[in-house]
DNA sequence: ACAAAAGTGTTGACAATACACCCATGT
DNA sequence: ACATGGGTGTATTGTCAACACTTTTGT
């Protein structure tokens, strides 16, 4: 299934197909306190071996951003993923064999709803943490640095953070979520005022479980809250 | 020199292009206190006497980036023109005779370096003023559309407004250009004080000439202090 | 003198930051 | 009892918005 994504597998004469345009996926995970990008490893074609991102084909018929939706649903089996197009890339040469502008997505998924199916054949798929990135083929570096600032810039205005976490989460979770992609330090205690303040999370009747030490309160995120604040005029800002 | 950017003109079957995407300008332009988009009208083919966004094919050999800057001055004849990529717009029956895939760019002119001229034949190009836009083809008001919503963001968010002005400009014209884009009054006094805390300009020897009223100072902005200052961690913000 | 816009000063409300401290719980 | 993180309180400083006021200049 992940081999499939594999864009330089096949030079496609499929007329069903958009030949000269791909898409790919930066696909953002959050564990363990680290922020994570699933990577996909080329098991045929002239990358045979090397890491990329996942992507894919856009079909004739399907507008650009059911393409992204259909080729994370088919990587990671997730539907309802937040997904947000980050722009397209076109040097002329990015691409080997022939000209191929891509148009880059990005995805922010919950870990704990996602289990890696390993690839048919070589291929193979893993989460690498942000920092210990190998070599990448094509552009996909640029790609992925790109798409990482605009994350970093993205979730200061907006509370996109809460898609990397689970349902139910600590203050203290999503205070370390926003340390590890913004790459900062941040005071527990003003961290807690600003976001309580802002009244878009829901206190659960709910406590931590299996922890050893005192046991946290669980918080929702509560996006209804939210559409109604922003058409008030709030604006979320980190 | 407008016409041959009309992208339904010809459906290309020229090799040294790609026929499956194009790009498609929004240009900005202030003038006397209106924000306004410059339109062509299509002179011939299936969108004839119609108007929309200028735009055009991107040839093989040339980075998207490449291709607009070059769209851009084949229309307006300017160069060194602020411009950034918007994003990608492929519902798939956007284009009426087959798929088309476009890539969205934005750009922000000063009025007083540029004066249209009109083009051959049937074609003619216009500012039109924000919240009198005709009705385009394709899903360019959709482009629009966003493009407006994206400068909206962009302009708190990072000093390009400056693009739009004269090299030398007054505190007050700024400030009605920030009121113009976003929609909103600000007070004199605390916009003067804001702006000019932030240390971006640089006031000149200058006064307004001819007004028939107290004389303001000039400024202009410099690039390089912002550039400076964006290393030490400064962020634009309004 | 007065109109029109330039430019200054003051205030109160509120938010950001730093930091000290107490609380609950498992080992 | 102590380590670990949960959670509260406070004092200081800075920013924002509202608005009243003075200055300059052309007619």
């Amino acid at each position: 299934m992940v081999n499939n994504l594999n864009n330089d597998v096949i030079v496609k004469n499929d007329p069903s197909v958009m030949n000269a345009i791909t898409i790919d996926c930066v696909i953002f995970g959050f564990d363990k306190g680290s922020l994570e990008v699933l990577l996909i490893q080329h098991g045929e074609g002239i990358s045979k071996g090397k890491w990329g991102l996942p992507g894919g084909w856009i079909n004739k018929k399907e507008s650009i951003d059911n393409a992204a939706h259909r080729l994370l649903y088919e990587l990671t089996a997730l539907d309802h993923i937040y997904l947000e197009q980050l722009k397209a890339f076109g040097n002329p040469d990015r691409f080997p064999l022939r000209r191929v502008i891509t148009i880059g997505y990005y995805a922010l998924i919950k870990r704990e709803d996602y289990s890696i199916q390993p690839g048919f054949t070589a291929s193979d798929a893993k989460w690498y943490k942000i920092n210990q990135i190998p070599d990448l083929i094509y552009d996909h570096s640029e790609i992925l640095t790109y798409s990482l600032k605009h994350l970093r810039d993205r979730v200061r205005q907006a509370p996109i953070g809460f898609n990397l976490l689970p349902e139910k989460f600590t203050l203290l979770q999503l205070m370390h979520l926003y340390e590890e992609i913004l790459g900062i330090e941040m005071d527990k205690s003003n961290f807690r005022r600003k976001i309580l303040h802002m009244k878009l999370l829901v206190a659960l009747d709910e406590k931590q479980q299996d922890v050893s030490h005192r046991a946290a309160k669980l918080y929702k995120f509560d996006s209804e809250i939210y559409t109604k604040l922003t058409e008030k005029g709030f604006n979320f800002e980190f």
